[in-house]
DNA sequence: CTACATGCAAATGCTTTGCAACCTA
DNA sequence: TAGGTTGCAAAGCATTTGCATGTAG
């Protein structure tokens, strides 16, 4: 998979994705970084943004458009959906299943050519609902 | 409405809203400021991104959270989803009807506190859709 | 008059990019 | 050894903020 598009498995990009497979908390670039930097101190915030694109965009890896300001990855490839705490901004896996269904309804009453959607949940997790009884 | 809140109806406030009621277009902040200045050449980007959030907060318009690396607005403030293009970012509303029922079914599922959900699907407008026959 | 609001500019936060040195295939 | 990749730093872009001044109620 790589060799076809002429990129290299360097180190940097193999822990990156090792690291992430680890991680169920679907990290930001940020978050990954810091983790990785454990493995190689000298890797560039820079280097882990180029790796995850790639990596992305090879498929290997899901980069996440939820709200909120800034992108998260999933080493979970499949299409599924997340719910996000609105006040801690953890994400964690839904059990909805793929609605895709919606797409083809949408597609008799569109002029737009559907190729996918994004749906996310938003709400309180248990510990932040705790926190605050009163919402 | 404002008076409760200690909110003053300010020129700048009301042109704000004025212009963004006369486009169906979801613009950025940055937008709407492009078309208010042709009435307030001296209001500033500052100006417009506080307004546009106080108007979200008292509920006059909404602020959309797309995909994508800029917010959008909405003077319709009933709950409806959008398409979005991927070629020229150009936004729709859909005849889509809301959803209502995933989140009491994502109730009984999960650990969260529903409070609400996004929905964005993603194409293809007729025009970049000419463009690309390929695709 | 007195807060709330504005204009301006600087600061912030996330992400991208230019470039010389480096390393994988 | 060729060209993809890295580290570093600077730049980019959307948005936010501090502050002195302005103005609605």
């Amino acid at each position: 998979m790589l060799k076809e598009k002429n990129l290299r498995m360097t180190t940097q990009r193999k822990v990156i994705l090792e690291e992430l497979r680890k991680l169920d908390t679907h990290p930001s670039a940020d978050e990954i970084y810091e983790v990785v930097r454990h493995r190689l101190p000298r890797i560039s915030l820079g280097t882990v943004y180029r790796n995850l694109d790639v990596l992305s965009e090879l498929g290997e890896i899901q980069k996440l458009e939820l709200s909120g300001s800034l992108k998260r990855f999933d080493w979970d490839t499949n299409k599924h959906y997340h719910v996000r705490c609105i006040r801690c901004n953890r994400v964690e896996d839904t059990p909805v299943a793929p609605l895709n269904q919606l797409e083809d309804e949408l597609y008799d009453t569109t002029v737009f050519e559907i190729v996918g959607h994004n749906l996310e949940f938003i709400g309180l997790c248990p510990k932040c609902s705790k926190k605050d009884p009163g919402k």
